[in-house]
DNA sequence: CTGAAAGCGCTTACAG
DNA sequence: CTGAAAGCGCTTACAG
């Protein structure tokens, strides 16, 4: 109870002999004299002394904070696009701000306010997302990685997802398949919607392929339902192509559990190539999408934006990469 | 460039036509007319005003913030912790500040410090862990949850490790193992200087065992390496403990490129019992480690130790259970 | 119950 | 180059 004593920029100028702002100014590269400098530093060494966040944000413009907007840290494509993330905006010197879904948007909303981000990045935003629209009519700069919004006026980075779903499509359908299966993402996301169109295109233009679909929502739990129901059903397909990693997961269990080989019986594509899809037990055939890039660009992007708020809105889109391994195989093995 | 125009209790309390430390109380629960009170929370609701933290932070005696110290987030066995502490602290009104290992430990120790937390939950402590003495050192209360320290004067959560190492120990035992390896977590690690002892004192105990062990260091690639060279010597083991389930996979992925079979010629055991250990991809042997308890009895702990900070320090050990599933088989198939 | 005032620890003009 | 002073947006005694 009360307050922890903590060294304060006072405390250091009247050790070293000098006024405060003095002390401030040494922090904060102003100008002063080498021996003066040398001086103040010497105390601040002596106590390692930290300047307080708080008053600093209180009183600057910036509070070096930026919200990180994910959904389940435990999907694991989110340890891996929130590690990127964090590495790009501390080589910034920025800090994250974590919101999550143990809480609400709204709550998410009212924390970042209250903390004073200078930015937000979302990685998961959703059409019509409720958090998304609000930061901006606050004025915070936002950028969309990863997933993106149509009339959105706001930077976005994405991958290449059109490409990604012809991908999968031009692999299952050079293997023969033509009875196949797609277990989708969640409906309001850019990703999804892309992947899914491009897919169903190319299926399409091919002709004499029956596509049937089933929603997974992104999610492991969902999408090991849905491959169960299908795998069960009398038309099963030869084949699969799940809009994540994740979903191909739930995919390779499912089949498992219902006695499905794969890829003898089943050949399943994923897309996002997360680490665990190279492990030797999954081996999973996915389209890698190019995810520290997508953190990287998206942290720049911001970064810019906070000096130059008045920039006109800007995308970028990555390339992805087929990457095959050993779950697909032809159809006529069977 | 310039500060955003943010709405502040000055301007509420203009609106609203009364003081601004009548706001203040209104907000914080101090005592104020019934219709006073309405009418503040009418221009509060009109402007979703939030208070600033910053603010809120410097005046006051709390920050509302708890470092919670991990490693690598990519690692499957952080982010189930982090979602779970997250998950107890946003229960208690606070917020969290990642400290991973994007920075370094003195970077670390300086953020926190800047930032002011109120506590530090940390999640993988090694003996003489230079943050965590250093923290004490600054009179930050802090908790170690699942790795803990001896000699260490703070509030401690641990699982039952040595009944963990026990419990692995006499089911390869039982199953006729004879020559069996153990694949060991970071020499520094409470838990697997505690997994690895009990291990050993239980073969020991047996006799007639030959126990080879090699350093896996928590590490995915670590173990996969070791894991692969220990297979390839003449005295192959029939049976493997790893320290903790993500070492596991990694020993099951390296048999599968080696191809050596699992169980038949390789059991298999690990510690943690991750969700995606019971992917019937995985189907992993483990002994489960109860991590939403220990979250929430750290947290839990450290938040008495805020209100209280003289309270002796108190260490708490929750039980671990054996979960058998596929990875394991008797030593005579062979 | 309510208001005026002090003060938290800084940064940033403003003088000198 | 350096210091004195204002002010960031709150909370918390202190009067009334």
């Amino acid at each position: 109870m009360g307050r922890r004593r903590t060294v304060t920029s006072v405390q250091i100028a009247r050790e070293a002999g000098v006024a405060q702002s003095t002390v401030s100014r040494v922090l904060n590269g102003g100008s002063v004299s080498e021996e003066t400098r040398r001086r103040v530093l010497d105390v601040v060494a002596k106590y390692d002394f930290q300047p307080s966040q708080a008053a600093r944000s209180l009183v600057g413009t910036r509070s070096g904070l930026i919200g990180v907007v994910i959904r389940d840290l435990t999907n694991p494509f989110y340890p891996v696009m929130v590690k990127a993330v964090e590495r790009v905006l501390h080589q910034q010197g920025l800090r994250l701000s974590l919101v999550t879904d143990v809480m609400t948007p709204e709550e998410g909303l009212a924390l970042l306010r209250r903390e004073g981000v200078d930015g937000v990045v979302f990685t998961s935003a959703v059409q019509d997302d409720p958090l998304a629209h609000r930061m901006l009519k606050h004025d915070i700069p936002v950028v969309l990685c990863h997933r993106t919004l149509e009339d959105f006026p706001a930077d976005q980075v994405e991958a290449d997802n059109a490409t990604a779903g012809r991908l999968a499509a031009d692999h299952l359908l050079s293997l023969g398949h033509r009875h196949v299966g797609m277990v989708c993402g969640s409906a309001g996301a850019s990703t999804a919607q892309q992947r899914g169109a491009a897919f169903r295109d190319r299926l399409r233009a091919h002709g004499d392929v029956t596509l049937t679909e089933v929603d997974g929502d992104y999610d492991y739990a969902t999408a090991y339902g849905a491959v169960r129901t299908l795998l069960s059903g009398d038309r099963r397909p030869t084949a699969l192509f799940c809009h994540n990693d994740i979903m191909a997961y739930a995919a390779l269990n499912a089949a498992a559990a219902a006695g499905v080989r794969v890829p003898d019986e089943l050949s399943v594509v994923g897309c996002d190539d997360v680490p665990l899809s190279a492990w030797e037990r999954i081996d999973l055939t996915t389209v890698r999408q190019p995810l520290e890039r997508i953190a990287q660009v998206g942290v720049e992007l911001l970064v810019q934006r906070l000096d130059e708020p008045d920039l006109p809105p800007r995308r970028e889109v990555l390339p992805v990469e087929f990457v095959e391994r050993s779950t697909t195989a032809p159809a006529s093995r069977i």
